[in-house]
DNA sequence: GGCTACTCATATGC
DNA sequence: CGCATATGAGTAGC
């Protein structure tokens, strides 16, 4: 992950403060990096012309409106977070934690009416339990009595005192890992080999023996030989490829009409090849995961050893704690979000057990002491720390849920309740542990933001672009008392050196209405290599030398989905000031991998003029050659058999286009190099044919969390020989474990 | 004990 | 709203 810039731990910063969120990361130290993107600005000096897509704006309303802000504003920087008034004690008893638990809608803060300690409850006598069959509840059995027979025993120590996760360092002794052999359907998508075979039954894929999948240690995980030993390399390696893959089956099941869950079939392949990370159990923090990542499919979850179940809410494992009997405790927990209403606690939850209420209202019962039912129970008494991942329905959002790690919980107390449907619930009240960086508090607060941007403190100015994007991009600076980067004007489109008209046209399709993913004869499907290179969200599947849109020449509506980029932004940024990298680009939206964020918008350079003076100009974006994880983005073809569309630093070719936003550009001057960049760029035509100078269009690498900086590699120049003697060479402290120490 | 094969529980994502 | 289904626990049997 990139490592946001903007923040250096100190003792008297509030923990609140607004700062990316992964900052706080115990792997990496904060940065040091500078480099000297921005100008400097004198205090005294009007920071900026804004200037609207019509023109220069005089700047009498802008400037005014920064005097009014910066006067207002005065508050001190690192405080602004206070007055959103999160995470108090407040409990979240009551109405919102049961949809079905009307009963204690006017139980404030304290414990429900009719609620009672779980440990006060007796379970009904255990029933002739000889010839119990499979189906046997075991609520009945006592606690104590209460011995699992799974082989998966994990060794802890006996020591729940303190709050330390090395605490709960996994030993494990005796593993033996069955695996479930299961032959893997995967119907309805068509390979070109590899895995193949008899693509009309669907393709059936083996698991991998994996006899050491539960042994040693973390990492047996390897993906090709690059790949990296840092845990957090290992876990984002397989998020993208994983997303790599899923938005390939996507494609593929639009262009046929057929099947549904590419996040199935994706995380099948993943599992057939033992793609995962972090397998094997264990309490406390997964490697390579860290409190703010966010998530769009279960199966992500799943396949980084986070929340293993893929549908289940708790996930659970038994345990031996020194001499004493085996336990199952309670590992992970994923919250879905349904219940979630206009609570501001963000540091404590209360959980509903599983089980009873069934589909179709019929056959409801009683929830059981049972599974993860049971294994929260234990937990309760052990005192074991809890992974939550908070899951999140966006209302205003067409994609599903989201789901964000937020950290370790303990449970404080459990209950039972009578739901409305008449049956008995379980309820555990999760506490979230202090000391942690904020995950679903950022959520919440940018939440907060998107609904009213009045409600984000220490703003410069509500909107640098003065209505030139379509949406405000706000200017802050929590950090120190500097106004604004330095003069510029503000522009939404690139400006060519000549006229649009003059230059090759594109051609288009003759597809009526939209362009559809079945129709093959769409030329713009064509030119993109055969298939729409977008998903129907709006996802850009594959990186690419070159990505046609439709554009004006095409009869297709501009409601046809091969028209994305050139729709313009649909994110709510923030330009803000960072610790020690100048200014710098993040979102309060959560953006997803493959999301388009913004396109590189300046003044296009004259090949033939270009001078040692535009050399040095630390605004001029270049097409040079990214690192490997921007090249690697489309891994996955390759593991079902297709082609890899992948691009290798030697076959990589430079474009001529050289564009500058030193004098007049965007938001995307403000993104700042990373060697772990979480954006890349990728050219993209739509409104004319000179291949040599597309647009420069940013996608999203990873899912990346709000209030995370953006950042994309500048690449390297010269990197066969020597980047560090180029005269745009800086040195880079981006801080990521796989930094290269210089960039162009 | 090691292993396979089966059932059951879960609720997601489309 | 209905449907198909991945994962893992648990059980039975070889």
């Amino acid at each position: 992950m990139s490592r946001p810039s903007s923040f250096v731990p100190t003792p008297d910063q509030d923990v609140l403060d607004i700062k990316p969120l992964r900052t706080l990361s115990p792997m990496f130290p904060a940065p040091l990096g500078v480099n000297t993107f921005n100008q400097p600005s004198s205090p005294g000096t009007p920071p900026m012309v804004f200037v609207t897509t019509a023109g220069q704006f005089p700047g009498l309303r802008s400037f005014s409106a920064f005097g009014a802000q910066d006067a207002a504003g005065g508050r001190p920087a690192s405080s602004n977070a206070q007055a959103t008034g999160f995470g108090g004690q407040s409990a979240v008893y009551g109405g919102k934690t049961a949809a079905n638990g009307t009963s204690n809608a006017g139980a404030s803060a304290d414990v429900p009416i009719d609620a009672t300690p779980i440990s006060v409850c007796k379970p009904t006598p255990p029933p002739t339990n000889a010839g119990a069959s499979a189906g046997t509840p075991i609520y009945a059995t006592p606690l104590a009595a209460y011995k699992p027979k799974t082989p998966n025993v994990i060794q802890l120590d006996d020591d729940d005192d303190d709050n330390d996760d090395d605490d709960y360092a996994v030993n494990q002794t005796s593993a033996s890992g069955r695996a479930i052999k299961r032959p893997y359907r995967l119907s309805g998508y068509r390979t070109s080999g590899g895995l193949g075979s008899d693509s009309n039954s669907g393709v059936k894929i083996k698991r991998h023996k994996s006899s050491n999948r539960m042994a040693g240690t973390d990492h047996e995980f390897t993906l090709e030989p690059h790949s990296s030993s840092d845990p957090r390399e290992v876990v984002e390696e397989v998020l993208m490829t994983f997303e790599a893959l899923r938005r390939r089956h996507l494609q593929l099941d639009e262009a046929q009409e057929t099947g549904k869950r590419a996040d199935l079939k994706a995380s099948a392949i993943m599992n057939a090849k033992n793609l995962r990370a972090n397998a094997g159990r264990r309490i406390g923090g997964v490697p390579g995961v860290e409190i703010g990542d966010i998530f769009y499919f279960r199966m992500e979850l799943s396949i980084i050893g986070l929340h293993a179940p893929s549908m289940a809410g708790i996930d659970y494992m038994t345990a031996t704690f020194g001499d004493r009997d085996d336990d199952s405790v309670a590992i992970c927990i994923v919250a879905a979000g349904v219940y979630e209403n206009d609570d501001d606690a963000t540091d404590t939850l209360v959980y509903s057990g599983s089980g009873g209420n069934n589909r179709n209202n019929e056959d409801m019962h009683d929830q059981k002491l049972e599974r993860g039912n049971l294994a929260l129970e234990r937990s309760l008494s052990r005192k074991n720390v809890i992974r939550v991942v908070r899951g999140y329905k966006d209302p205003g959002c067409l994609a599903g849920k989201i789901y964000m790690y937020d950290g370790l919980y303990k449970i404080h107390e459990s209950w039972k309740e009578r739901t409305r449907a008449g049956i008995n619930c379980f309820k555990y009240k999760l506490v979230r542990e202090p000391g942690q960086p904020e995950g679903f508090a950022i959520w919440k607060m940018s939440r907060k933001w998107v609904a009213n941007p009045d409600t984000r403190g220490n703003v410069l100015h509500p909107d640098l672009s003065s209505g030139a994007e379509y949406l405000p991009v706000c200017l802050v600076n929590d950090v120190n008392s500097e106004k604004g980067p330095g003069l510029f004007t503000y522009i939404s489109e690139v400006k060519y050196l000549k006229p649009l008209s003059s230059l090759k046209p594109l051609q288009g399709c003759r597809c009526v209405s939209a362009c559809l993913p079945t129709d093959s004869t769409c030329g713009c499907s064509q030119c993109n290599g055969g298939n729409l290179p977008y998903s129907s969200t709006g996802l850009l599947v594959c990186r690419k030398p070159m990505i046609y849109e439709c554009g004006e020449s095409c009869l297709c509506s501009v409601n046809c989905r091969n028209r994305v980029t050139q729709k313009g932004a649909k994110i709510h940024f923030e330009v803000f000031r960072t610790e020690n990298r100048g200014w710098g680009l993040r979102s309060w939206d959560p953006i997803r991998a493959g999301s388009f964020i913004c396109e590189y918008v300046g003044e296009v350079i004259d090949d033939e003029k270009f001078s040692l003076d535009d050399s040095k100009d630390d605004y001029l974006f270049q097409t040079v050659c990214p690192g490997r994880k921007t090249l690697k983005w489309n891994y996955g073809p390759e593991l079902i058999g297709e082609q890899s569309a992948n691009v290798s630093p030697d076959t990589f070719e430079p474009l001529p286009i050289k564009i500058s936003a030193k004098k007049m550009g965007n938001i995307s001057r403000f993104m700042n190099h990373s060697c772990a960049p979480n954006a890349f760029w990728q050219p993209v035509q739509f409104d004319h044919g000179d291949d040599g100078h597309p647009h420069i269009m940013f996608f999203a690498l990873k899912h990346i969390p709000p209030m995370t900086e953006l950042t994309y590699d500048y690449g390297e120049i010269g990197a066969d020989s020597s980047g560090i003697g180029s005269p745009r060479a800086k040195s880079c402290l981006c801080g990521s474990s796989n930094c290269r120490g210089y960039f162009c």
